[in-house]
DNA sequence: GCAAGGTC
């Protein structure tokens, strides 16, 4: 027989090579050719074109929700290419199919069935009449694959595969959640706003939600402050009482009950332990990419950052598969890495001696893993710099952060004792500590700050007494929605992967469509965020338990007690009930300032038809009376930034979109800016001027002939002809360069990496020299100084106005996010602009550099509030090694302090 | 224009 063995992607192809020893060959007396898709080559192609003809019109229809919910019945669920090298990619299995007996569908083996859906997309676009085998392997080691090939099921029967229908019924089920953003889009008009678009789904609106709700809860906070007596010894142990609302006696809400009540007390009561029991603790579980995330994020970078650097490092080999869904790996990923940790371990620094626990702990391994949990890749890297060098700091810190992460595993448990202890004259003063004894693990890597609650407090001994003080506290403010606040909430609900989530949260803070932005390391909506969570309110769209219910479902589904194709009306159930909830939701936007970059939409009546268009057109605004007109089916006439338009209102289409808009008609160029003449019998216009050249008479003439021209213009003289381009996807005609000659009294001219390249002499003030040329050209910095002090660089691309162009670049501040730079007694320094979780504004950062005092509101550890003072000032810690370091920073003074520094200012 | 799931 023959074999098609079909892998999800190019990566696990070549571990399949590896395990069989070539693309091609024989196994088990098959013969064999191994391909590779990448990723889903199909999606559902759009609802229009999902239904039949005499449908398509509703199906296409965004200004009427009279059709919703959908009749699933009425699609076709028909797949289209994503894109052309998709449909190049099934290409290449297609022709690789022609001569097999059998396809093995060896995807990705994930347990929502998305391998399997991907798989038979592939598998069914092939119109494949032959056999088909399943394979899951249980890790991309040689013998996880040979295993699950010498295990294959017969999967010929696709709709007898049940995870297979699982997953079918969930794309199924997402697919028809795109309703939701056509119904929000219809309410969010009747309620006078105009996005463009809105963007519903069960991940999205859930995320959305959980940042409204929480900032609607930290917004309507009242703090109650309460006072009571505690004791505290003299290494800052704290004892106290159970508190129990019903039978509180001690609690006060102002200081001077408490004080009343201190007096009861005796300062130096005595310590009794009353137990001391020796525990340990694992090491924590490996990073998943949102774990990993959280750390990274508390040094400024971004989802989307941390993103595209660790698919770099992963393409090279430096770290392990991004999106698993994995927390664990396998016997065989752990025996793969083992040999390899010792030289990791030099890498980032960790002492070989802790890594003693060889065996693998069982709460790390599992029978079968789809990639294995996030962790170092096989490929060492020499040395951090070595990374750093190619992915940056963020990639340096990501290899660490994974690294250590990965080392815990092979160190020791964290011993320390529990101890528990009363105080003699009061034993209802109670106190518990934990004592560190052997650090094991926790000596490289504390997982502590990843869970919500920093509560792993190590502490010291008691001492043999504590005395009385007033401890103020609050009631709890509510969490700030920051990305680990994000990331843990997103974890319990269980919403797609880690990869998937943190992906979903980069998507949705990006670009101009964004629904949420990070302000302060704070997550906030943005206009079109608010919205959208305002109008989705009390909707099960936004409600957490929708996924869940979902993949329950599909469990049944999974083990055949359920029938897939119940599960995608699901959401037209939805649909339904909160088409209501959304049509009440929409008073609740009445009394809410929304910050939107509005589309403005009028509406109207054309022909007797209810028709909404854009007001704007070519950047021009249409002035009511020409709105009238426009209704009126009259042409009119507009000014925009080329020439003068005409034309009128019409239905038009754009791919499979039917629309309503000002249609142009005819266009008169102006000719001061533009020139209009017949291009190999074609009417076209360009523009006059070019590289602030104008083109003469003759110039003109040579250009509509097709002719290769030549002109000098600032720094060089080029040459080029007319030819229709493309601007941000529309066609225009215009000059396009063929060939630049650089003017070398302006530009200098070298190789960099193999490459020609042109770069500017002058920066700044300053003139390079030929010294200086030959440095940037071999890829060294080079540094002068300037009117604004020194500056340090290299030649790099950079990109101005959308084009690129060589140029030497200023070495800019690591993580400009996190520190500020600037003057600060005649001398430039650099200082974090953070302190304890406060984010100095641009006043405080004026202030601090004038030297000044300044004080704001804080929050600390414990939720209370309070005030800080401080000054910026020089300061000195010891690192590890004993030496002092220097810094510059922002100093904590105390009340006292700051009012005598104020006094002095 | 709209999802969530893959891929790089």
């Amino acid at each position: 027989m023959k074999l098609l063995i079909l892998c999800e992607k190019p990566d696990v192809k070549r571990k399949f090579e590896k395990a069989l020893g070539g693309t091609t060959g024989f196994f088990n007396g098959n013969y064999f050719q191994i391909v590779a898709s990448h990723g889903h080559l199909l999606t559902l192609d759009e609802p229009a074109n999902q239904v039949s003809a005499s449908l398509k019109p509703k199906y296409a229809d965004w200004s009427n929700i009279n059709y919703l919910p959908w009749n699933l019945n009425d699609f076709s669920w028909k797949n289209v290419f994503k894109t052309d090298n998709d449909r190049a990619t099934f290409n290449y299995i297609e022709q690789a199919s022609f001569d097999k007996d059998a396809i093995v569908i060896a995807t990705d083996n994930d347990p929502s069935g998305e391998g399997d859906v991907l798989g038979w997309e592939i598998v069914n676009a092939l119109d494949w009449k032959g056999k088909v085998y399943r394979i899951r392997f249980a890790d991309e080691t040689p013998k996880g694959i040979i295993k699950s090939l010498n295990n294959w099921e017969d999967a010929t029967e696709q709709f007898k595969q049940p995870i297979y229908l699982a997953g079918l019924a969930r794309q199924r089920f997402d697919y028809a959640s795109m309703q939701y953003s056509r119904m929000a889009l219809y309410f969010a008009r009747q309620a006078h706003h105009s996005p463009a678009t809105l963007r519903l789904g069960r991940l999205k609106s859930v995320i959305l939600n959980k940042i409204y709700l929480q900032t609607k809860a930290i917004n309507e906070y009242v703090k109650k402050p309460f006072y009571e007596v505690r004791f505290k010894d003299s290494n800052g142990n704290i004892f106290k009482r159970s508190f129990d609302e019903a039978t509180d006696m001690f609690r006060f809400n102002s200081r001077t009950g408490a004080e009343k009540d201190l007096i009861n007390y005796v300062q130096n009561n005595v310590v009794i332990i009353d137990e001391t029991k020796g525990k340990s603790k694992q090491p924590p579980a490996l990073l998943d990419l949102g774990r990993l995330s959280v750390l990274l994020a508390k040094k400024g970078y971004t989802p989307k950052q941390i993103l595209t650097t660790y698919q770099r490092m992963y393409e090279a080999g430096i770290v392990s598969y991004p999106r698993t869904a994995d927390t664990k790996i396998t016997q065989g990923n752990f025996d793969e890495l083992l040999p390899l940790a010792p030289k990791i371990a030099d890498v980032v620094g960790v002492s070989k001696s802790l890594l003693t626990h060889k065996l693998s702990r069982k709460k790390f391994i599992i029978t079968k893993a789809d990639h294995g949990a996030n962790r170092p890749g096989l490929n060492v890297p020499n040395s951090l710099t070595e990374i750093s060098a190619k992915y940056g700091a963020l990639g340096q810190l990501i290899y660490e952060t994974l690294a250590k992460s990965y080392l815990a595993m092979l160190c020791e448990d964290y011993e320390y004792d529990q101890i528990k202890a009363h105080l003699n004259l009061n034993p209802d003063f109670k106190s518990e500590i934990n004592v560190p004894k052997k650090l094991g693990y926790k000596a490289i890597f504390d997982e502590s700050s990843l869970n919500d609650d920093d509560d792993e407090e190590q502490n010291t001994l008691f001492s043999n007494s504590a005395s009385p003080f007033i401890f103020e506290g609050a009631n709890p403010k509510p969490k700030l929605p920051t990305h680990k606040f994000l990331i843990n909430y997103l974890d319990k609900t269980g919403i797609g992967t880690a990869a998937t989530r943190l992906s979903t949260i980069s998507d949705i803070s990006e670009g101009d469509r964004a629904l949420i932005q990070l302000k302060k390391r704070v997550y906030c909506l943005t206009g079109l965020g608010k919205l959208q969570a305002i109008l989705s309110l009390d909707c099960k769209i936004a409600d957490e338990k929708t996924s869940k219910k979902l993949f329950d479902l599909m469990n049944l589904v999974k083990k055949n007690q359920a029938n897939w194709k119940d599960i995608p009306n699901l959401i037209n159930d939805m649909v339904l009930a909160d088409k209501e909830i959304m049509q009440r939701n929409i008073t609740k936007l009445k009394n809410v300032r929304i910050n939107m970059k509005e589309v403005e939409y009028i509406t109207g009546k054309f022909n007797g038809q209810d028709v909404a268009f854009k007001r704007e057109w070519g950047g021009h605004k249409f002035t009511d009376t020409e709105v009238q007109a426009l209704l009126a089916g009259q042409s009119i006439k507009i000014r925009v930034k080329s020439g003068e338009v005409s034309g009128r209102l019409a239905r038009q289409q754009y791919n499979d979109t039917l629309f309503w808009g000002f249609k142009a008609e005819e266009k008169i160029y102006d000719e001061k800016t533009y020139i209009t003449g017949k291009f190999n019998g074609q009417e076209v216009h360009f523009k006059r001027e070019w590289g602030g050249h104008k083109f003469t008479d003759s110039e003109i003439q040579a250009l509509l002939a097709g002719q290769v021209i030549k002109f000098s213009v600032k720094g060089g003289e080029v040459s080029g002809k007319l030819d229709q381009q493309q601007y941000k996807g529309k066609p225009f005609w215009g000059f396009k360069v063929e060939d630049k000659k650089y003017d070398e009294a302006v530009y200098a001219t070298g190789m960099y990496d193999g490459e020609e390249v042109h770069f500017k002499r002058v920066w700044g003030n300053h003139i390079f020299t030929t010294n200086e040329i030959q440095t940037l050209l071999a890829g060294g910095s080079v540094s002068f100084d300037t009117a604004k002090g020194n500056v340090k660089g290299i030649l790099a691309k950079q990109k101005y106005k959308g084009k690129s162009f060589w140029g030497f670049k200023p070495e800019i501040d690591i993580d400009p996010d996190n520190y500020v730079t600037g003057k600060f007694r005649g001398k430039i320094i650099k200082f974090k602009r953070v302190w304890g979780g406060h984010r100095f504004t641009d006043e405080e950062i004026a202030a601090l550099l004038a030297g000044k005092v300044i004080s704001f509101r804080n929050i600390n550890d414990f939720q209370v509030e309070y005030t800080a003072h401080g000054k910026l000032a020089k300061q000195s810690f010891k690192n590890s090694e004993g030496k002092t370091i220097n810094y510059y920073g922002f100093k904590f003074l105390t009340p006292e302090a700051a009012a005598e520094f104020k006094l002095k200012e």
